[in-house]
DNA sequence: GACTTAGGTATCAAGTTGCAACTGAAAACT
DNA sequence: AGTTTTCAGTTGCAACTTGATACCTAAGTC
């Protein structure tokens, strides 16, 4: 399992976690982005969707935004409504809500079925589970996992950050379309 | 009004989202989650590593034990120390936490080398990205993904809910282990 | 011009967070 | 044995956040 690396604390806040609760930590965020993601798109819909306050709504909405995660966007048929979409970096938020679905569903007591249920758009079956991949494509259990200080990694490991697609590309958390 | 999927709200709510952030939606969870895992285990120490605040700690240290995320151990040689460890169902939070620390990196201003890295036990080298998989094991990209009502899901697909790994077993986000 | 709709502010009560000081029990030192 | 230190909390109180409700403003509709 889990060894003792703790350095400092330091080491322990070169880490995104921070950095993506900074906007994804407050209450209602990911509840939004799921809505958005369902389809979404306007004030009014979210609120009757949701059950939040309209200020907290506008106050999140805004931080969205700003966060680059949703667009604002002013309906030029329409000009009193406003359209929030998701934005590619929004959208790169769905394996972290997919997982927490996920695992809600089964440890949680409600029903076991879900509604709606998200779908591969190929097949259109049900997706599969959120997996942690090797550096090779394997997928890995929470039990093959070990974090190591950089310094001590091996050396074809020290130049291939944490999250790497198996191809060699760049991205993190960006895999290969399946469709294109 | 709303053409989309979008029903009503009993169908938004048929799902586990709103359970997983029942419990980790607070401010502090998953940075206790992530140092938890990185080998944190007593109270002082979760103390000095997070800069979190006593009242605030004890409480979320309660409920993620209430919840079944932490094990609230007493050490038997030095019985004034509690052990809090990682339940399987706190590792099973691994794919999520891990995807939004990955998501904070790409998107985050800080240095872009996490320390510690997490790496696959197996041959110590830095993981890949979380992925969604299809039921078939396939990558999937936030482009391949749908929402659709449960009754509309084609006939195969009616009772293999979301998250059923590839292999055809039952469990959601357990996947099979690599290193048995 | 009157009325409705969309998307917000303003106000204020209730709840949450965080600092700092205190407690209490178990170990360690003298 | 008596004092001090360490660990894991609890208590009290100020600052901030959240949420329900009411109000506001601009744009569309009749």
């Amino acid at each position: 399992m889990g060894t003792d690396v703790r350095e400092p604390l330091m080491e322990l806040s070169a880490c995104g976690l921070p950095a993506a609760l900074e906007v994804m930590g407050e209450r209602w965020s990911f509840m939004i982005l799921r809505a958005s993601f369902n389809g979404v798109h306007h004030f009014e819909e979210f609120l009757s969707e949701l059950g939040i306050a309209r200020n907290i709504l506008s106050n999140r909405l805004s931080r969205l935004v700003e966060h680059g995660i949703l667009d604002r966007v002013q309906d030029e048929q329409d000009r009193r409504r406003v359209e929030y979409a998701l934005t590619e970096k929004g959208f790169d938020l769905l394996p972290a809500m997919v997982s927490l679905r996920h695992w809600g569903l089964k440890y949680g007591t409600e029903g076991v079925g879900m509604d709606p249920v998200i779908v591969d758009d190929r097949d259109r079956m049900p997706i599969g589970p959120v997996a942690m991949l090797a550096h090779d494509g394997r997928i890995l259990g929470p039990a093959d996992l070990n974090m190591v200080a950089r310094k001590d990694l091996p050396e074809e490991g020290r130049d291939r950050p944490e999250g790497t697609p198996p191809g060699g590309g760049v991205a993190i958390d960006e895999p290969r379309e399946a469709a294109e």
